[in-house]
DNA sequence: CGCGTTTGACCGGCGC
DNA sequence: GCGCCGGTCAAACGCG
């Protein structure tokens, strides 16, 4: 599968609703909404469901001016972990699309983990003796 | 039962 | 000062 690495800046963010914290009270100094890694890259998939590893749970849906189709924007699930990922589809090919992730995962890759669980539980096992 | 997904509505910031 | 846009959240439901 070919994938392409852009790196993707936007413009004048003018609706960064920033975090909608319940209390007015913004104690907490907030991390620095600037300065997040942004990586682009175009996956040719059919379906927006791509399963790269992580679990990703859909929390918006808005259509995107520059292409007839809406673009989808996705949230890891991990609490710990607070990486975004937009999935939007290319106008010329609806086969294609581009993944933009921001942020860094925090936590090792959930199905690589998974998959290595019963195997590092040998390991620990085996390291026993 | 739990999780994930869907839709609508709301708010903030910026431009003019 | 006001309007508009973009972006995000909440609740509810269905399915395995
Ligand atoms: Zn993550």
């Amino acid at each position: 599968m070919a994938v392409t690495e852009l790196t993707v800046g936007r413009g004048s963010g003018s609706g960064a609703g920033g975090d909608r914290e319940k209390g007015k009270g913004g104690s907490g100094g907030r991390e620095k909404k600037v300065g997040r890694p942004r990586f682009a890259f175009q996956t040719k998939s059919p379906n927006d469901i791509l399963d790269d590893g992580y679990r990703w749970r859909k929390y918006g849906q808005k259509a995107v001016k520059n292409s007839a189709y809406p673009r989808s924007y996705y949230r890891c699930t991990h609490h710990t972990c607070n990486v975004k990922k937009q999935v939007q589809r290319l106008s010329k090919d609806t086969s294609i699309v581009v993944t933009t992730y921001e942020g860094i995962h925090n936590h090792p890759c959930e199905k690589l983990m998974e998959a290595l669980t019963p195997l590092l539980k040998q390991i620990q096992f085996l390291t026993r003796f």
